[in-house]
DNA sequence: TCTGTTGGTCAACGTCTGTTGGCCACCATA
DNA sequence: TATGGTGGCCAACAGACGTTGACCAACAGA
């Protein structure tokens, strides 16, 4: 992995690229936008601020550069459709555990519209798709897509955001348990009616 | 309710100070804490951003005032055990869609450290009590309330705050008739083991 | 060796922020 | 009619912000 995927030339730069890019996440995860400054950034890369604009343009170019993430959720087709559930559950939470980008995104997202369109997109793009193919009806599955976000979402909020204590201190073996049930429920169950 | 409940006398600028109260949880709910200025409130409440400050000392007082709430919960010695799911949503729902503290609250509680210490302590001190008393075993509700809140504070955030569009046109009734069940089940289903 | 490009620092700009203190108008009381 | 408090506006402060442009050092190719 020491060429990257694309064919773009190395350059002597792309070390500091890459500190301001991972200063950008550490700040906007723990900051939010606002108090994520270019300032801040730009000392923990130890760099000057004035860096940060020639690379990316603006603090806003900044921000969509440090969050470009891939989910990389699990092929419906490559898993029983009654796996789903406990499949989804785990992913996220591993992906959390170790990704600061997920925390920026969802800080950032609450007070800023860049960061709120871009959390929609993700969920366009990434949950949606794979609701379609495990949902009974396609045409519940903006809904059910709708559901299962709102409860691993409302998840990192409490344990990773807000830090509820007794949130934070769950094992993340007995959150399995308890939301597997729930986001399959979500995802496979007949609708409640009205 | 003409007087208020505390003795303290009315005075000629009650009637600003509920302004400015109003136009900063408005401001609040919309923008955030860093976002929220001063004298965009007082802008908006059609007086001096001086007055804030006289009334309120300074920013965080001014929050602090803005965002007391009660949540009102019900009573749970009141309703029958088996009907407090649904009794916390649809309740978490109305209070939600006309009482734009909640947002402002959730707002500012994911990027300023005050915000998310005021939602720790309406966690702890109004959700965690009734958890105690409908759940099975008092030692587990700490848990229990964690998992309720997750939920409940998963939906606020994707019908109101990031706006996912399918979590925004959502019908109150069908929210409740997907969301009873799992707010049951965390409450008093039993622990599903590790 | 000369030259153009690239990586980087420094100092400053205009603007916005929370916050302060001085000043004026009103109103109740004496 | 004087007087003291209350409600309100105005102008300014110091600091932080995003952003800009001038300037310097190192390296590549001719």
């Amino acid at each position: 992995m020491n060429k990257s995927t694309s064919a773009a030339p190395a350059r002597r730069s792309d070390a500091t690229r890459r500190a301001i890019l991972e200063a950008a996440r550490e700040r906007f995860a723990a900051d939010g936008y606002e108090r994520a400054t270019i300032r801040a950034i730009a000392q923990q890369a130890k760099i000057d601020p004035s860096m940060v604009m020639r690379y990316y343009g603006n603090k806003e170019g900044l921000f969509a550069a440090a969050v470009a993430i891939d989910l990389k959720l699990p092929d419906p087709a490559s898993l029983p459709r009654d796996e789903a559930g406990r499949a989804l559950v785990t992913h996220f939470l591993t992906m959390w555990e170790d990704n600061e980008v997920l925390t920026a995104l969802l800080r950032v997202g609450v007070t800023n519209d860049a960061g709120a369109e871009r959390m929609r997109g993700i969920f366009n793009d990434q949950l949606l798709p794979l609701a379609r193919r495990v949902c009974p009806d396609p045409e519940q599955a903006p809904a059910r897509a709708a559901l299962v976000s709102s409860q691993l979402l409302g998840l990192a909020l409490t344990r990773y955001v807000l830090r509820f204590p007794p949130a934070a201190q769950l094992h993340p073996e007995e959150i399995a348990a308890w939301l597997a049930p729930t986001v399959q429920h979500y995802l496979t169950a007949p609708h409640p009616g009205v």
